[in-house]
DNA sequence: CTTGCGTCTGACGTAACGTCAGACCGTAGG
DNA sequence: CCTACGGTCTGACGTTACGTCAGACGCAAG
């Protein structure tokens, strides 16, 4: 029973085979990750089974976000649990999520007040920054809040949040614009001053250092020249800072 | 009218303030994102306000994504739109965190995995790759499916999946250790089909890329020795076997 | 022998800084 | 004035996972 399937693959081919790179597999060789079943006389690497199988690990474990060290830990087992590598795995990548789904909730923002308005670039931009860093602003704001009804708002809306902010934001400065008349202490707005905060909470999420940062510097800006002028020139910024305040107040 | 207010700082002051450190600004200062407003006779870096401003545009950039060169080229808006850059940058935003789901998914499979069986970690980790490699299957699976077969599947499962995934996949895996002595064709057993199969395409996601590079990898293996072993040597790896060879042929 | 295609080994480049290392500044205490 | 202590400066190397030359060699066909 002789195995005609030819056994042994030259780098090319290996790599082209493999969806990879010849100039990886020396990469992967000289670290010692993978190394070339033999040699040809002349030098020339030769790949087998094991290495394709092998291989398809290291790329497994590339796409769960392993680097290369530790997939060589991982895949000699020296002393490495599996199961803490994995959960810490997890928990590293739920974090990285975490920032992204802060930062697309950021751009979407920045795609509705581009729309909505007609504002220049760059202060549009501003705006941009500022309602970003409008995080810092959260830290007072909490001290308004209960828990029980920080835990409510988060309840409703932060799981959801990121995935549809682009249609939120939309559909609230959509809501504002038609309001921009009445009462900003009234019922109706009010749930839309509510309903931008929890916005502004969605991508403000929980990452302790960049609301750290980010408030150091807006709370530097505010001391440096007494009235630091904040950009909301436009009537909605305006209408809703009357509004918001009316409602932390409450 | 005197400003009384602190005008300059010298690096460290300026970064702490920042939230960064000197070794940032000198690394801003050196590429030209951010030059200080001034030095002193010494050649120390002298930080202001508008530095200050500027430095939280930086790091606004940064958070939503951009690369240092990106940002000196929109903070100076050479040519560069706005508007393009952030659509553009949403989309890159997008596809990573997609690719960070299905790595969630795969981490949450394997959690499962091990929890659920008693295997060591070697044996289970090998399946963990299995697994993650099956999307290879879906290439295959997707001729017998209709275009509105699939379409149901992904509106039914997609949006939730990756959230909860790991909720789900302990959960099948209870449901289908419970059923495990059933008929494979059964109405019963071949929902869990369905519902296994709905989860392996979560993290299958949308990635041509790995979709590609493992597919043939995966093809190569059973060439190359004609019946590669496939690892699912358990109990319910094979049931699950039959039961989605039923499904698919339905 | 010459083409053409493939392989090998360095060596440098990339992104965004961190981490020394060696040298200098500035102020308070002795 | 000397010195310690803390801050600043520049330059150079380290990091991650390879990509991109560059120069030299292998091998089969015409």
């Amino acid at each position: 029973m002789k195995t005609d399937v030819k056994a042994l693959y030259q780098a090319h081919e290996f790599a082209q085979r493999a969806g990879t790179t010849v100039r990886t597999l020396h990469h992967y060789d000289r670290m010692g990750l993978l190394k070339p079943t033999g040699y040809t006389r002349a030098g020339f690497r030769l790949y087998g089974q094991a290495d394709l199988i092998r291989l398809q690990q290291i790329v497994t474990l590339k796409f769960i976000g392993f680097s290369l060290k530790e997939i060589k830990q991982l895949l000699s087992r020296n002393g490495m649990n599996l199961v803490d590598s994995l959960a810490r795995q997890k928990q590293l990548i739920e974090e990285k999520r975490r920032h992204l789904d802060r930062a697309i909730s950021a751009l979407a923002y920045a795609e509705a007040i581009l729309k909505e308005e007609k504002r220049t670039d760059w202060d549009a931009f501003h705006d941009i920054i500022e309602v970003i860093n409008m995080q810092q602003d959260m830290k007072w704001v909490k001290s308004y809040y209960t828990e029980e009804q920080l835990a409510d708002l988060a309840k409703r809306y932060d799981p959801e949040l990121a995935r549809k902010a682009e249609q939120d934001w939309k559909q609230l400065f959509a809501d504002v614009e038609a309001a921009l008349g009445e009462d900003p202490g009234s019922e109706k707005v009010q749930q839309l001053a509510a309903r931008w905060e929890a916005l502004i909470t969605a991508f403000t999420g929980g990452d302790p250092g960049i609301r750290e940062n980010l408030g150091r510097l807006y709370a530097d800006q505010s001391n440096w020249q007494g009235d630091f002028k904040r950009p909301w020139s436009d009537e909605i910024g305006a209408f809703m800072n009357q509004a918001l305040a009316i409602y932390r107040q409450k």
